[in-house]
DNA sequence: TTTCGGGCGATTGTCGACATTATTGAGGAT
DNA sequence: ATCCTCAATAATGTCGACAATCGCCCGAAA
């Protein structure tokens, strides 16, 4: 019995909760419509539990609510991501400025630790579990930089442009240089130089956009999602 | 009849504009608590619009909405006003950076104009006039930008951290500086200097923040709030 | 065939009622 | 006087019902 799951009414709370994760995870199609009769039955609540976590997820720029038209899940236009992926970089280069000042040890050595992992990851050509480090370090940094504000911000933009975070382990060969700039990171944050720091994770993001970039110019939704 | 003020029942978006200002505003105390039903009648709405409403700020982060206790506005503990400013440098950073090569020759003249306005007011001793401009000045930068969600995000910090704000206008001899400070900012975009401006934009706000700290540490808390 | 208009099903918006939960205050025991 | 108990009160949380609105389909006219 770890978790409660649906034999009883989730609480309001919960149903934002829930409906969040599904629409990150990707279990809804973007503009794919929210009803809220539905939502509420199948997760066995009640519609104003829905509709107050619909509320939330349109302020938090999930879900779009138009008046007398319901909800559907929000699709983010491409330069809107890119957007995103602009502010993403200048907030984790201001998050790496204060982690090399305040990365404990044990952060570091963990650091590291990912690092060696991920270099195993490339060379067994293991893409996801590449990507899944990857997520790995950038935490570790967010937390070692003790700035809640800043990681709120980042990790609200995380969840609108997940969606197009593949995209970016597509191209070939690109994990080689990706790996080479989060050990410029490691490197400038363990010679606790702060302004090294930022620019290394500056330098780094900025590639990720240019791949992202590269990925919207080049093949156009090669497999991407259209309505159903 | 410019806006339909109160003369009919406000729509439920409305009712979220009109809290919001008010809160902005600082019509509400900081951990006043807002009853549903209360505001309800003064707006002349039903509750079910106020509980949306409450429902976005708390998203927000204006106000904190508590299971089973009610919405109160938020008072933003003073590490987090810092960490809000913090943000706020870098991203503005980012935006004077666009703005310089993106910047019409209008928008530069218009930002020269407040410039030699802001002169004046700090001339005549009006710290609340110079303060007007100032904000006049960096929004100017923001649209110059031409980056929406960036600007959103600032938008959304500043709303909550406006408390603080008038703290920063009660250091003496600030307003030299400060003015100086803008022309530097001025001549970097002007020369179309992009990394200049980000410099000059950070050291700004970079002096901003130092005085909120003085401000801070000096006199705690003088006289409480903000106007009746 | 195309276009326009009306009706119909589906879905959202809003209200009122009621259950649930905190908070307050009075009264009594120690 | 202090603390505890418990009722009274006020406010929130949730539900169901109904009105308002939208999108769609179908049928009639040009």
């Amino acid at each position: 019995m770890s978790v409660k799951t649906s034999v009883n009414p989730p609480a309001t709370g919960d149903v934002y909760h829930i409906l969040r994760e599904s629409i990150v995870d990707g279990q809804f199609h973007p503009n794919e419509r929210l009803v809220e009769a539905s939502i509420a039955a199948k997760l066995g609540a009640g519609r104003t539990a829905v509709r107050a976590a619909l509320v939330r997820l349109d302020q938090e720029g999930l879900v779009i609510l138009e008046p007398n038209r319901g909800a559907r899940v929000r699709l983010i236009p491409e330069a809107e991501a890119l957007e995103i992926e602009e502010v993403r970089a200048t907030l984790e280069g201001m998050l790496a400025l204060r982690a090399a000042t305040r990365a404990s040890a044990e952060t570091l050595n963990e650091l590291e630790l990912v690092l060696v992992e991920m270099r195993r990851r490339v060379d067994e050509n293991d893409a996801l579990g590449y990507s899944e480090l990857n997520a790995r370090f950038h935490q570790l940094i967010w937390a070692a930089a003790n700035h809640p504000t800043a990681s709120r911000l980042v990790g609200g933009l995380k969840s609108q442009s997940i969606r197009f975070q593949y995209k970016t382990i597509l191209r070939p060969a690109r994990t080689e240089s990706s790996l080479r700039e989060h050990e410029a990171i490691f490197a400038a944050l363990k010679a606790r130089n702060a302004e090294a720091a930022e620019t290394a994770m500056r330098d780094h993001l900025a590639a990720v956009l240019d791949t992202l970039r590269w990925a919207m110019e080049g093949h156009r939704n090669p497999s991407g999602w259209l309505p159903a």
